[in-house]
DNA sequence: GTTAGCATGTAAGGAGTTACATGATTTT
DNA sequence: AAAATCATGTAACTCCTTACATGCTAAC
């Protein structure tokens, strides 16, 4: 009964139409092009989803003349904007990193919206995840001393590769929390391409910027991609 | 309605059992000793999960004298074992790559119980993997291609290490493929019996296992388990 | 003239998690 | 006497997936 949904598609959505207003079929394109790699989520998930928030007031439809909507014509198309509230939520939902957060792909999800909110609570919820993360390496290890029990050469090996795995994660996310503490962002890459008009001076910093309003960006006629 | 819970738990019951018939509170701790670095699971799913595979005949009650059951005295205390038709189940089990071993732990669950499968079949499903794992390196290639969607910074340093983490995965499952090539012995003329009590518990399979001759960990623990 | 893409949804179910209920027994 | 551990379970809820239902239009 009630409200549902939440957790990484609730953040997702919320995230993608801070960017810009728009429809489900789109949003979904746009979704899966930022977090594909992590997570494809599916008309299923994101209508009942898209419903659930225009229930709580964190979205509303978008009627009036507004960036998307390039024509009738086909069939009808709701256009969501974000509403206070839902900018208000989103804050939330990137301030804590609840259990949808903690798996993998959940973090991911998170991470790509960290442009999205504060230095100290990006920090906070790179402690976080690195808590977790040496939480598994626990596991891990006290996995490796158990001898006692009985282990196959792929029990072993798995274990091998999983510590492995989690110990670049952790070394990963020091870099990223050294960086945070320096400069309050993250470098670019080293790589000389890519990065360039990414981070507008206005993202990130400042404690009362809770209204991006920067961006203002009218997207172009058709957004046509892929 | 009707039966329920399958998938990566079904997987590691029937795994574990195969190895000792248990009661839910051990299997429970031995299920979390042996995958707990990559899936921690509660009473509420075992418990249920236990009793839908008694139902369905895969486990059965054990009255008899059996290797674990210290002593009476306690309470109840049910004692599952792996009947035939449940050494089947894991057979199939183990020869899907079925969706719950598409995510990574799903995946580590799958591969921990390699050692109860054959060859063919444990080529078969690394194969399958690493086409999941290209699957992701693609998402992540367009998503560096598409230059033309907005990224920050943090979504661009998401996506170059969401990359190399795949990267690194896909690596490794080749060497593994590659191992399995040498040693692992796809058969000629073999018999199709396949699934019998004749299982060896010895699961080395011989020669050219992987190499994991370091691992010289050895911490000094104090982490008594459990 | 049929496939492919646009566009919105619902119903059913899967695979769990969290919180709760209950009681015995061993350790501190 | 209190706390921890052993032992088994249920109910409710979460969050997503799969399959289905519908209809329009643009392209091959």
């Amino acid at each position: 009964m009630s409200s549902q949904r939440s957790g990484a598609l609730e953040l997702a959505v919320l995230g993608v139409l801070h960017e810009t207003p728009l429809h489900g079929y789109e949003l979904r394109k746009r979704l899966n092009s930022l977090l594909g790699a992590f997570r494809a989520f599916g008309y299923g998930s994101l209508y009942p989803c898209l419903k659930d928030l225009l229930t709580k007031g964190l979205i509303a439809e978008d009627g009036a003349g507004t960036p998307v909507k390039p024509l009738a014509g086909r069939r009808s198309k709701i256009v969501y904007r974000l509403t206070a509230d839902g900018k208000e939520r989103l804050q939330d939902l990137l301030a804590q990193s609840g259990p949808a957060s903690w798996d993998d792909d959940g973090f991911g999800v998170h991470f790509a919206f960290f442009g999205l909110t504060q230095a100290d609570i990006r920090l906070r919820i790179l402690e976080g995840r690195r808590s977790r993360l040496e939480e598994r390496l626990e596991a891990f290890r006290a996995a490796a001393t158990r001898r006692r029990e009985r282990v196959d050469s792929y029990t072993l090996e798995l274990q091998r590769h999983g510590l492995e795995s989690v110990e670049r994660e952790v070394r990963w996310l020091n870099e990223l929390i050294a960086s945070e503490r320096q400069s309050g962002t993250v470098p670019g890459g080293q790589h000389g391409a890519a990065v360039d008009e990414a981070m507008p001076d206005g993202v990130a910093s400042g404690p009362g910027d809770l209204d991006h309003s920067d961006l203002g960006h009218t997207a172009p006629d058709h957004t046509e991609d892929s």
